[in-house]
DNA sequence: CCTACCGATCGGTAGG
DNA sequence: CCTACCGATCGGTAGG
């Protein structure tokens, strides 16, 4: 019992540990990239040394990994809970690139976004690492169009709606926004973006009330 | 005079070689980085030895800042000038994605686009390197911007068109639809980000023969 | 243009 | 978890 209790709270504070490395290393990747993310900095950015990391992850490939995962349940957390809290259907879409344009905005990541900058540097890099970031790809452009769907669904959007070509333009939307944001700020492409998307839907939406007034 | 013709011989073939290694350097940019693009990498590629390189640019910086300025000049050639042919308007900010669309789809370069894959990865970059992409990126914008201007002093977009708002939006599904092609291919990307800008267009336009049919 | 070499940094390992 | 070390590769230089 005792050595039960003793083991668990061991774990407990290594799971903290890890994830708060894994934390570190997510933005340390949004600056120096997925690949140029080394062991030594990170070793240094956390006062650790570089074994100290190779304990926990026996290769830059596992940490790699891990370090995608952890973007992936801040990014649930962060950007898609909180969508899910609105009411399905358009404002729920809305609501979805809102919460995107808004983390990215908070900078909670230095670098911008995660994803979008590892997708481009492994675009053509074959390995298991481009391949988990193809797999969350896939998994958030699914979640996209069943929003969409549910839209549909509801009765908001046209029955005729092409789901996986509005997914598509959302995501153009929101993934040029953080880069044109990085590359010269301050610069309206928030504002476009989210102009764009909520012009889109309204043109396409029953009621168009539903969405955001469009300002002047 | 003699002197001057061997002169010119061999700054001509010079000039050759140079441009013959920027544009391996261009291409290896897209899939390893512009950051990750190796002198020794370029050099064994290109069958000659690391310091053959630096006799033609003192330090990687100054090679890097070289390939952006080739890349630029391909995509002036490859892009750019085959859609000024098109006519001045909505015909011509149609013909420039779909040239750009095409550029990306016979695959010239093997990592897509040069600019795209650049932009992010330095986009919290600083340096030189940076500054100049910033720059080649403005110009680029301000090309779009113009040619929606054109079409809007054509009388082919209504008056109360906004250009940078427009602009953007088409520069976001283009740079999107290279990504997803390189991520998972074969991809409708391609197809989405054409249609989309086409139905875009000819929702604004007065004219809208003037942009190919929407297929079903 | 070449060979040969420099110090720095990389990912990873040995031994404790 | 640490120190100490490995071979490989990096950008860059010396000397010719």
């Amino acid at each position: 019992m005792f050595e039960t209790a003793v083991h668990d709270g061991r774990l407990a504070r290594g799971e903290r540990t890890r994830t708060a490395v894994l934390d570190a290393a997510v933005s340390l990747a949004t600056e120096a990239g997925l690949d140029g993310l080394s062991l030594a900095q990170l070793a240094q950015r956390l006062g650790v040394s570089k074994s100290g990391l190779f304990a926990h992850w026996r290769s830059k490939e596992e940490l790699q990994l891990a370090t995608i995962d952890r973007a992936r349940d801040q990014w649930a957390e962060r950007v898609v809970a909180p969508a899910m809290r609105a009411p399905r259907g358009v404002r729920r879409i809305y609501a979805l690139h809102e919460a995107r344009m808004g983390f990215y905005e908070k900078a909670v990541l230095p670098g911008g976004c995660f994803f979008a900058n590892a997708e481009f540097e492994y675009s053509v890099r074959p390995g298991v690492v481009r391949d988990r970031l193809v797999e969350l790809f896939r998994e958030w452009m699914c979640l996209l169009e069943r929003l969409v769907g549910d839209a549909v669904a509801a009765g908001e959007l046209p029955s005729d709606t092409d789901l996986p070509q509005l997914a598509f333009e959302i995501e153009a939307l929101g993934m040029v926004a953080v880069v044109q944001s990085r590359l010269l700020p301050p610069t309206p492409a928030y504002a476009y973006a989210r102009r764009a998307v909520r012009d889109r839907l309204r043109m396409l939406c029953r009621d168009p009330s539903l969405l955001p007034e469009v300002d002047a």
